[in-house]
DNA sequence: TCTTAAAAAATTGTATGCAATCCGTTAAAC
DNA sequence: GTTTAACGGATTGCATACAATTTTTTAAGA
């Protein structure tokens, strides 16, 4: 979130947070004051705030009127929507990559998880978080459906919220090796398997979240810029 | 979209151009001129600017830097895409209403249907059009997934963006029957029902569309403000 | 008449200034 | 000592002014 030289469009304002909140640097519930965000991307009020109303609406971000735009906090019920959603959504990105996807974006798949697998090789765990996001995103470009891509695109970040809300404290980040097993079946055209893993990996995540405790309250000022 | 007294959020705004896109009064392609809708809806620029940029984020708009806003006009893949995600969300949908509707749920179906009904009778296209996607996005709601209900809320108006282009000339709006129909399928619990009339649906109105040929040109300037 | 070039008008992009609102602190009252 | 009121600083909401860019108009040339 430091200055930069460029002229940032409010799109990569937005993307630039949204990176930010994927990796846990901005944490659920902190208050993002216009004229911080304003210096920090060296540009005017005016732009940052069309860059919070987009992530507004995208429902990363909160705005109280007259008070200002948080990061937002997911309830319980809010994640459980989530999660309903993805089970219903991404069997069908599944079944789209399968049907559609050349070997160029297998490749791609490939390099991800080589990715994934050199963040966690360097212990990187902020990487590693986005990366796992940013897995379900690919997945969803390649599947070819441009509301889907987009809807993946909203969900992704906050799933990366909620898990920073409702992770237990000690949980190890996804095993890399269920989205290696999701690309493999893909390889193999094994549709129903893909869709299984696929089921099963969510599954996973969402069962290791404390949905059911009180959400993180406080943010951890002290490791917020570690 | 005439000038009000009340002073309007730019969700509000956003929401009176999504209006008259579903209403076929600003046709695809029509662009949108910054100080004119300043002008009519008595605001100023910056937040005619902030719901241009709410509505491009939700399809209906596109953006062409230094050039302005127009409304959009979907190809026929995405026409294509956008029903193929109609038909994978409406049927969960349909199952979480039968699961969760209360009385007063089924009440505000009525309602709707009696709302149809009387635009039906008294002829009023526009008025047809637009709650023909209402309908559907009633739905949604009483669904109870706030990240469904959300992006129904953008495929319905986009829905309605793609009649307008791709429509037959002399082509009759929806049967208003079908709606009914999948209402008492509801009301039934009659679960494979709902969503076979839905899916029936939906089928039926992209059958309907001309798809294959070229999108509608020009915009029909002695009718816009018929 | 058609094409190209230049000037003028219209429109968008951005920053800034000011009013309205909120938040934290201090002071007063009970 | 606790609650309430009022002040001052900080922040948001909005309109406006100006720069940058595009579109339209006008004029000249082929």
């Amino acid at each position: 979130m430091e200055a930069s030289t460029t002229k940032l469009a409010i799109e990569q304002i937005a993307e630039r947070i949204t990176d930010a909140v994927m990796e846990h640097r901005l944490p659920p519930g902190i208050k993002l004051v216009e004229e911080k965000l304003a210096g920090a991307f060296g540009v005017s009020r005016t732009k940052i705030r069309q860059a919070l109303t987009l992530l507004a609406k995208e429902g990363l971000v909160t705005l109280h009127p007259n008070r200002g735009a948080f990061v937002k906090r997911p309830s319980a019920e809010e994640a459980r929507d989530l999660f309903a959603t993805r089970r219903l959504v991404e069997p069908e990105i599944v079944r789209n990559v399968i049907a559609r996807a050349c070997e160029q974006d297998i490749a791609r798949l490939h390099q991800h998880l080589e990715e994934e697998a050199q963040a966690r090789a360097t212990g990187d765990r902020r990487r590693i978080i986005r990366l796992s996001g940013q897995f379900h995103m690919l997945l969803a470009a390649l599947a070819g459906n441009a509301f889907i891509e987009k809807l993946m695109a909203e969900l992704c970040p906050l799933t990366c919220l909620i898990i920073a809300l409702y992770d237990a404290p000690q949980t190890p980040a996804c095993p890399e090796d269920e989205h290696r097993q999701i690309v493999d079946a893909i390889e193999n055209h094994d549709e129903a398997a893909a869709i299984r893993l696929m089921l099963h990996h969510l599954e996973h995540i969402e069962s290791e979240l404390m949905l059911d405790a009180a959400p993180k309250l406080d943010i951890h000022w002290e490791t917020l810029y570690g």
